[in-house]
DNA sequence: TGTTTAAGTGCGACCATGACA
DNA sequence: CTGTCATGGTCGCACTTAAAC
């Protein structure tokens, strides 16, 4: 399709009685050389508003070598976390001076790479992506991925990258405190029958097995259970029929931590179908802190995880790499959670 | 800032031993003129491969005046419904060819202006705004804008979008039936003291007084109660607050409708607090079919806006729109929601 | 047929020119 | 004659495309 015809600077210039290179120094202030009086520039500025122009900004780039916008890519703009950092991240760039393009992509590499081609290629600044890869990803994949994205692009910070032994521009949760947070509540609240629901990972069973330690406790791997959807729609499915297999243990659990709010809701239901009054017979925690989970009947005890600060220090992050100084330091923060008790999970056991 | 130092296609053609404009032609084969040898092609493609040369679309752009972007003006990207349909465009946008650029405005007319006139700049081929203005607008102000848009603007679609007496391409959910439905449900069960929470507007409170009617009973002012907020956050407060007041009134309702989800989950809280269980001792409905509506404990009755046929009309306005055959004739699309009942009003008075 | 050349594409930055005090 | 200010012309940006070779 072709783009409406639109008044270019020549026919403002003709009808202003000047030459464009007047108009252009009217309408966008910068250091140019040429001067001009005040008559010629009330005169341009009227035949501007009235011819409805605008100056085009693709030229402007090509001209000035400079960034029109930044790219994101998130195969989740509609789940709450990304859309709010996704939020800000707008607010912060067009503070900035740059529009952001967002482009909703999926796990395969070869997809993610012509994604990634095609935001580079309309020349953009920077590039953020949320997030990178999962748990479930082939590392070699990802690794070959990453090299060739560093390859052609600009600066590009990720969210939630979690394998240390390849290092990106990053901004991560610190998954260890997201995991031992609630752990470390349940356990000084005197449960001892804990099944965590979606942390099957060996790392976060590992960081499990460790708080567990300092307890006195062995982990169980049965008490451990996985389950981490790439659709997240179906964290609530996932929650439910993980509480149901946890409660049919032995002995039954007398708390559910679950690595996500989502999650945490699907086993509410679970354990009120149960006779189990959540906050009372059993305790359950989140993690996230969605805005529903303080709304609940019973409020839901969940990890905070800084979406403002994190985001802040992704747009931070970015700028950083942009200006490219000390380009080939990579710059990896960690987000440090803080957990918010509710009436969930807040009784002694 | 300046961008990062790219491959131009001269150094491309120059280490291909060919010229730029047979590296144009290769890499974009489009119908150009210019015919070029197998081996030449092979070059070219090597040399572009090893260098990461990528075109410059932004040059693409302005020489075939085509665009590039779409452009998406929202206030609320964090918002699970707006979420959902960002998500749809950008794929659909994708699949077109385009890219987009979302970009997060508030109400004032300034400012949503400034936002207009930028991504305008971008030279996009058209815009989505979801939404334009909110009941609590000043009409006068919100015309004049619309006016202003629609004159320096590409093709514009619109959602939900109210003010017949001022036709805007658009796609709205049917008022009368998103109130109606649960409404007459409410009414067939047995319900004659309902609350209804969040249509304390003339539009809203006239169709509740319609539905009344048919079921000859009378609205009485205090059971139709306002309170839409503009965060959408403040959402469960407010079902809260009002739910309280609601529960206040004699007769007591046996019914609640809510015109939100996050409404009816506020509601929630305060019925339980009150020892009435719902879906029992009252019965409570909410809006909009968020995803985790249909996972609380005791599930909620709602209205589904088919959100994905929402979007798809969104882009096939556009789409319509940008093609310009009949550009004149406004389209408006109603889209005829439907009544999910579940545990939280299902049972007879 | 294969390849090069030249003419655009809208705009910005610089420079030479000119008017005027 | 010099200095200041206003203005138009020209070139360049990175690429596409029609036409020439």
């Amino acid at each position: 399709m072709q783009l409406a015809k639109r008044p270019s600077i020549r026919e403002v210039a003709a009808l202003a009685g000047v030459s464009p290179a007047v108009v252009s120094a009217v309408l966008n202030g910068t250091n140019s050389t040429v001067r001009f009086s005040p008559d010629a520039a009330n005169r341009v500025r009227q035949v501007a508003e009235n011819l409805g122009y605008i100056p085009n900004k693709l030229t402007r780039s090509i001209i000035r070598k400079s960034p029109l916008a930044i790219g994101v890519l998130t195969p989740w703009p509609d789940h709450e976390k990304y859309g709010k950092i996704i939020k800000i991240l707008a607010q912060e760039f067009r503070n900035r001076g740059y529009h952001m393009i967002v482009e909703v992509c999926d796990f395969d590499p070869d997809n993610f790479l012509r994604h990634f081609r095609d935001i580079v290629s309309m020349q953009v600044g920077g590039m953020i992506i949320l997030p990178f890869a999962t748990s479930q990803f082939d590392k070699e994949a990802v690794f070959k991925l990453a090299t060739r994205c560093r390859r052609m692009s600009p600066a590009t910070v990720v969210v939630d990258w979690y394998w240390q032994e390849m290092i990106l521009d990053s901004v991560n949760v610190d998954m260890k405190q997201l995991i031992s947070l609630p752990l470390r509540h349940l356990l000084d609240n005197g449960h001892r029958d804990i099944v965590c629901i979606g942390c099957g990972s060996p790392r976060r069973a590992s960081y499990i097995t460790e708080v567990l330690a300092e307890y006195g406790l062995e982990s169980r791997g049965e008490y451990c259970t996985s389950g981490l959807a790439q659709i997240y729609k179906q964290d609530y499915e996932e929650g439910r029929m993980l509480a149901e297999a946890a409660l049919k243990l032995s002995p039954r659990p007398t708390a559910l931590m679950c690595i996500q709010d989502r999650m945490a809701i699907g086993a509410y239901k679970v354990c009120e179908l149960a006779g189990l009054k959540v906050g009372r017979d059993i305790a359950i925690t989140g993690g996230d802190n969605m805005i529903m989970s303080q709304h609940m009947t019973v409020s839901l005890t969940t990890v905070d995880i800084h979406t403002e600060k994190f985001a802040q220090a992704l747009v931070d992050i970015l700028m950083a790499k942009m200006s490219r100084e000390n380009p080939d330091i990579p710059h990896v923060l960690e987000i440090v959670p803080h957990l918010v008790v509710r009436e969930s999970s807040d009784f002694k056991l």
